[in-house]
RNA sequence: GCCGGGGUGGCGGAAUGGCAGACGCUACGGACUUAAAAUCCGUUGGGCUUUUGAGCUCGUGAGGGUUCGAGUCCCUCUCCCGGCACCA
């Protein structure tokens, strides 16, 4: 085996000073040295820049992404190789079939954990990065990714957050970004505000602290703008279902009404959501949340003053936490001296303040009809409030009856006898006519908290000048960049570290040229990963953030593999930032990625979740080293199914290597043959679909078995010629690309493996003339017989009819019934 | 509570309504070896019978239904995983 000329070379630089041990044995059957041939791939592949994209944009294109890893210090752990080397698989089987691909990688490099590193060690956030990126790039091109790494983004590059910031202030020419005086989540340890998103049970969702509730002014998106677009452009892509109903559910669309209230004797009024204005009549009372402005602006005529701002303390100092935790005990206090007047029935009714109403959803205030709903039914229980029945169906002395499909309207005057759904509407168009209600429809969304009081981020690209209010930092100086500074520590006060640097906030004002401060809030980490996949396209464009024709053509996303855990975080942003893009006439599309799925974990052999404390975690380095990439690979894809947690088992992984040590072993009984032999030729059809379709499907596991079938096939057979081989070769290529290059070298067959194109298969020939199928008496299996598929079913029934454990189960019984399914079945039903 | 997704051997997992358990792991037996490892070949859901050819029977969370035939479709229930959760 000569190898190709241009490799000679190469070979000999790169591998001069390997031991004679690891070198690439010049006969067939030297054992499989995986080490000398995953390196030798990997340096040909980059040295050739095989899998460079092409930037002739007349070929068909496929864009195939990964989310980009954060560079953690620990490295990379095995979970990581599972989304990448399955898309790998894709972007090399799109390549093998014609079309120009992306596929790239980057990283997502802002973020707290580096930034406590460097506040413990005094060293560079921007160094530890950079070293963290170094290690990581290492790990990835060792398991032999197809990157193009010519493309590679880092959201820490000045080059690159100069068009996140720019995008930022977009958003706020737009009037999307806002700065708000809001009760944020408060994170005491990490000393930091959260998102709702980063909150998970009431504890940080990074240290696991208990979350407190403070009010700080804070830059916020108007994610909510765009609610009602992300809920209904779902319908057009191809995302997992539930990843669409995660997102459905997190937006929480609910459509309904705002109803007017009365506050009796003032001018005042309080507006209502409701989803059942339905219910109207059976409205006996009024719930406001305890941070109601209206308590202030009344508080004259409020006789229990004192009682309630008592009230509103106790409900600030419970945290979010304790709010959602605690037994569903209703507390309020009665407002007194101000009561409503019900618009439907005119009557008075009192005004409650309780802290089961959310100021932040809705108007802060609702109509309580206790017969009809849960919360308000316990409310009124617990102090003693009018209960009326206004849909008929249950019994509302002892629960709320919600039903609204079989209830009939009662006690409500002009809706009486008719349905809920009817209703609803008569009772909105009643409320509209009289300028008393509109329908209206809300959603859980909140709008997205986008300061940090943190050093390692994007800053803000704002000065606030006393004259001119906050003003954007001209377009002709971005990036703003982080100053040095020798102390990255948050100070106690909830202010960034950046507001103690001086001469860095001190700045002149680009409106007035008078004195100004910067922002000294710093951008969340969600913010450069919201459009990264964007800056892939054009990576080194120093104009825009990428040229309009690199997004015409890579647009959208063809298949993007995510963690569950970013659906309602990640997805949901980026697909804002690129719908406000796609208004801005940025992006030529309205979603960015067509298609999405989701990969499950992968566990620790003990089943538990891997992580450095249960000392499970399995090191892919580790792996790579005593059994090679293409193993890592394979069996990271046979683990089981892509979408579901599994455990690691390194017995499974052995396995995995015992199969490439078979396929290695088949060189030797290599025979010519450009055409598949007869008694394989229906088996390696099947195969090429199997593995073809599961592919697509991310099947990867039971594409892999086929190949384990075919290959233990060619063991019986005990030979496999040239043209079924080459196919095995190519099929497995995605999964194990360097051990099929190498065989494919060695059998001298022409060019890389990588240039060819992917098999195809004949439908026709899928199918095998001869067949074992069962045959079944009263639908229990008794034979199996052998049959021509294109026998007659007589032929197929005199096979049936003689096998003796048929014979034995008809005896004495009457065939009553005959079914025959060609290549599946023959049952024979009998009394 | 609401919304998704599940429950199949010792384990990971396969099965367009048509031979349940593909493929892999584990375990056991055999070959090779001075021996072991590696490798190769075979067996491996449970129970029962066996004249050693094999045969019978139960079996996909539970119960019912549809069907010649159900892991797969329908109904009821149950348990597990994930998401949301006082969202009016």
């Amino acid at each position: 085996m000569v190898p190709r000329k241009s490799f000679v070379s190469k070979e000999r630089e790169g591998f001069f000073f390997l031991s004679a041990q690891d070198r690439i044995g010049g006969s067939r059957m030297a054992r499989y040295n995986f080490r000398a041939v995953e390196k030798k791939w990997q340096e040909i592949w980059e040295n050739e820049q095989i899998f460079r994209t092409s930037s002739d944009f007349s070929k068909p294109k496929y864009y195939a992404l990964v989310e980009f890893p954060y560079p953690s210090g620990e490295g990379l752990h095995v979970g990581h190789p599972r989304p990448y080397t399955a898309l790998d698989v894709l972007a090399r089987k799109r390549r093998m079939e014609g079309f120009n691909v992306l596929f790239p990688m980057g990283w997502d490099a802002f973020g707290l954990p580096t930034e406590n590193f460097a506040i413990q060690t005094k060293i560079h956030p921007a160094v530890i990065t950079e070293r963290n990126i170094n290690r990581f790039r290492q790990q990835l091109q060792s398991l032999g990714f197809s990157f193009d790494w010519s493309r590679e983004v880092n959201t820490t590059d000045p080059n690159y957050f100069k068009w996140t910031q720019w995008i930022f202030l977009k958003l706020f020419e737009k009037g999307l970004a806002y700065k708000k005086e809001m009760p944020i989540n408060w994170c005491p340890r990490c000393k930091i505000g959260l998102a709702n998103e980063e909150v998970v049970d009431g504890a940080c969702e990074r240290c696991g602290h208990e979350v407190e509730t403070r009010v700080k002014n804070q830059w916020m998106l108007r994610i909510t703008a765009y609610a009602e677009r992300l809920i209904n452009d779902l319908e057009m892509v191809d995302y997992i279902e539930r990843v669409k109903v995660q997102q459905r559910n997190w937006i929480g669309r609910s459509e309904g009404a705002e109803v007017l209230f009365k506050i009796k004797d003032t001018e005042e009024n309080l507006t209502v959501f409701t989803t059942r204005p339905d219910t109207l009549f059976g409205a006996t009372y009024m719930v406001i949340s305890p941070e109601h402005p209206v308590l202030q602006k009344l508080r004259d005529r409020i006789t229990n003053m004192p009682e309630i701002e008592a009230y509103q303390e106790q409900a600030r100092k419970k945290s979010e936490f304790e709010r959602a935790q605690l037994v569903r005990e209703k507390t309020g206090v009665r407002v007194e001296g101000l009561s409503a007047i019900n618009p439907a029935t005119n009557a008075e009714i009192p005004i409650w303040a309780s802290d089961y109403v959310l100021m932040t959803y809705g108007t802060g205030a609702i109509m309580a009809v206790p017969g009809h709903d849960e919360r308000d039914w316990e409310f009124a229980k617990k102090f003693g409030l009018p209960i009326v029945e206004v849909v008929a169906g249950g019994d509302v002395e002892k629960e709320a009856y919600t039903d609204t499909e079989k209830g009939t309207m009662v006690n409500s005057g002009f809706l009486n006898g008719l349905d809920v759904p009817t209703a609803k509407k008569k009772i909105t168009a009643w409320l509209q006519e009289r300028g008393l209600g509109v329908p209206k429809v809300n959603y859980k969304l909140r709008d997205w908290v986008f300061s940090r009081q943190r050093y390692w981020g994007e800053p803000i690209p704002l000065v606030y000048c006393e004259k001119c209010g906050w003003v954007p930092v001209p377009e002709s100086e971005l990036p703003v960049r982080l100053p040095q500074v020798a102390n990255y520590e948050p100070t106690d006060t909830g202010e960034s570290p950046l507001a103690k640097i001086r001469h860095w906030v001190e700045t002149t004002c680009p409106k007035c040229g008078g004195y100004a401060e910067r922002e000294t809030d710093t951008m969340p980490q969600w913010a450069g990963s919201s459009w990264y996949f964007l800056r892939y396209c054009d990576p080194h464009n120093d104009q825009e953030l990428a040229s309009r024709e690199a997004l015409e053509y890579w647009l959208p996303v063809d298949w993007y593999n995510g963690g569950m855990e970013h659906t309602t975080l990640h997805l949901l942003y980026s697909r804002f930032w690129h719908k406000f893009l796609y208004d801005l006439g940025i992006v030529p599309t309205p979603e960015p990625y067509a298609k999405r799925t989701s990969h499950g974990m992968i566990l620790g052999e003990n089943n538990e979740k891997m992580s450095k404390s249960r000392g499970n975690v399995v090191n892919p380095d580790e792996v790579v080293e005593e059994y090679g990439a293409d193993t890592l690979r394979l069996y990271e894809m046979f683990i089981g199914d892509f979408e579901k947690a599994v455990p690691w088992s390194t017995e499974g992984v052995k396995g995995c290597k015992r199969f490439l040590d078979r396929v290695w072993k088949m060189m030797d009984m290599v025979i010519p043959g450009a055409e598949y032999r007869p008694e394989l030729e229906a088996k390696v059809h099947q195969t090429i679909k199997k593995v073809s379709q599961d592919y697509e499907n991310l099947k990867f596991n039971t594409a892999i078995a086929a190949l384990m079938t075919l290959v233990n096939e060619v063991y019986r057979l005990e030979s496999i010629n040239e043209a079924e081989m080459k196919t095995v070769l190519l099929l497995l290529n995605p999964v194990a690309p360097h051990i099929t290059e190498e065989i494919w070298e060695k059998l001298g067959f022409e060019g890389m493996l990588n240039e060819q194109r992917w098999p195809v298969w004949d439908e026709a020939k899928t199918v095998e003339q001869t067949v074992e199928i069962g045959v079944q008496v009263n639908g229990k299996l008794r034979a199996t017989i052998t049959v021509n598929l294109d026998d007659p079913q007589e032929a197929a029934r005199e096979k049936a009819l003689s096998a003796e454990a048929v014979k034995r189960a008809l005896d004495g019984k009457t065939i009553v019934k005959e079914v025959y399914v060609p290549g599946r079945i023959y049952n024979i039903v009998v009394k």
